[in-house]
DNA sequence: TATAGGTGTGAACCGTGATTCACTTTATTA
DNA sequence: TAATAAAGTGAATCACGGTTCACACCTATA
């Protein structure tokens, strides 16, 4: 039997695969997925349009990848925040509430274009149903937080699902105004710091109870 | 000068632009932008396909057009809710907040597919910049509402847009999810009050900074 | 009734970008 | 080196709805 594939050229492969998708997530964070198209993706990886399709079954199957990796990477900062190893406990609920929201927050201005391909972008239904699951994944780490916060007399009693998927709903309108306005009306330091401010003090507010 | 249109042809060309808008609104109720094509919608107005171009110049604005009646429509409702003619101020604005949130929801799960359409489906760009316009709009309501509620005490100081936008964002996302699963899953009757229940609680928490 | 402009028609056309596929090249083994 | 199979190629094809347009029909004046 003249040809078996090896670890070596399945290596290859994953590797190739990976560029692809590196490629890919580069062409969305500077343009969208709007700006994902497959000749555009293989002119930017050097190869011909046919080798997409020998690593991605689909457009579609290709927007998806890439968002699920994109967005895993962003869930797992949010939920290390809100989880650290360390000293579990040790930080007040309140406290990592406002870690977690910071970290988010901070990030989608770093990469406006991303965040907002990621959160609020027109894109294909596959990956518009994707986008629900992702939703649900910040919801549960915030669900999993109030939770504890209201175990340990922290936060007032409530809707623990209610509540979190509000705070996702929360993040994710009060930056798109900004995020969607992108080039043209940038928001400046002081701008930035003021929107920040208020987004803690209003979900604060939400979960506590307590005017801050 | 042999021709020139007179009163009856332009209420003539006004009812069937209205004949047209009103079919394209209820295939969008029925299955949302998606739903649209210009075909659907000669057939089901006993038009050509032609004859929608006499009337709209491109199948974007005639989504905008659908989308701007019908969204307008739902922004008067909670207007009209949150600062009712008669007896303005007899009525805390605490609770016209809660019979405001009150008309969005009720109204969006009345009409789930519609719903769905107008605040989260995939659109054209154009219509998704319509809805930026129209969240602003619902934003400014809640916002004249909280500044009156600073002003008197029953809500404490905080930032008024940020807040208002924050409402909108929490309306959107407690509703999107139930809303998109539609027929798999609707909510019965108890779940869908408990939402509304929960809902409440949370924007009044985040408003009043008060445990309900 | 002649004239001019408006309205209605729907099959043909078009643009865009995904997808295919016959072929070439590269890698692996005996 | 021969045999095999996988990876790479990119021009051609396809799909799909939006859009056009030449023509027929209708309405208002004089």
């Amino acid at each position: 039997m003249p040809y078996r594939p090896t670890a070596k050229t399945e290596a290859r492969r994953a590797a190739q695969k990976q560029l692809l998708l590196k490629s890919a997530l580069t062409l969305v964070t500077q343009h969208g997925f709007q700006g994902l198209t497959i000749s555009a993706l293989a002119k930017s990886a050097n190869v011909a349009t046919g080798t997409v399709y020998k690593y991605f079954n689909s457009k579609s199957d290709l927007c998806t990848a890439v968002f699920k990796s994109a967005t895993e990477k962003e869930v797992n900062n949010v939920r290390e925040t809100a989880f650290p190893n360390a000293d579990s406990e040790a930080v007040s609920c309140r406290q990592r509430l406002v870690n977690a929201i910071t970290t988010f927050t901070e990030r989608a201005v770093k990469a406006k274009r991303l965040a907002y391909a990621l959160i609020a972008e027109p894109v294909d239904p596959q990956v518009d149903a994707e986008r629900l699951n992702y939703r649900q994944a910040y919801a549960d780490i915030y669900a999993e937080l109030i939770r504890e916060g209201i175990k340990s007399k922290e936060f007032p009693e409530q809707s623990v699902e209610v509540s979190a998927s509000a705070l996702v709903g929360v993040l994710a309108e009060t930056l798109i105004a900004p995020l969607g306005r992108d080039q043209q009306h940038p928001l400046n330091e002081r701008e930035e710091q003021a929107l920040l401010s208020a987004l803690k003090q209003f979900c604060l507010r939400a979960i506590t109870g307590l005017p801050t």
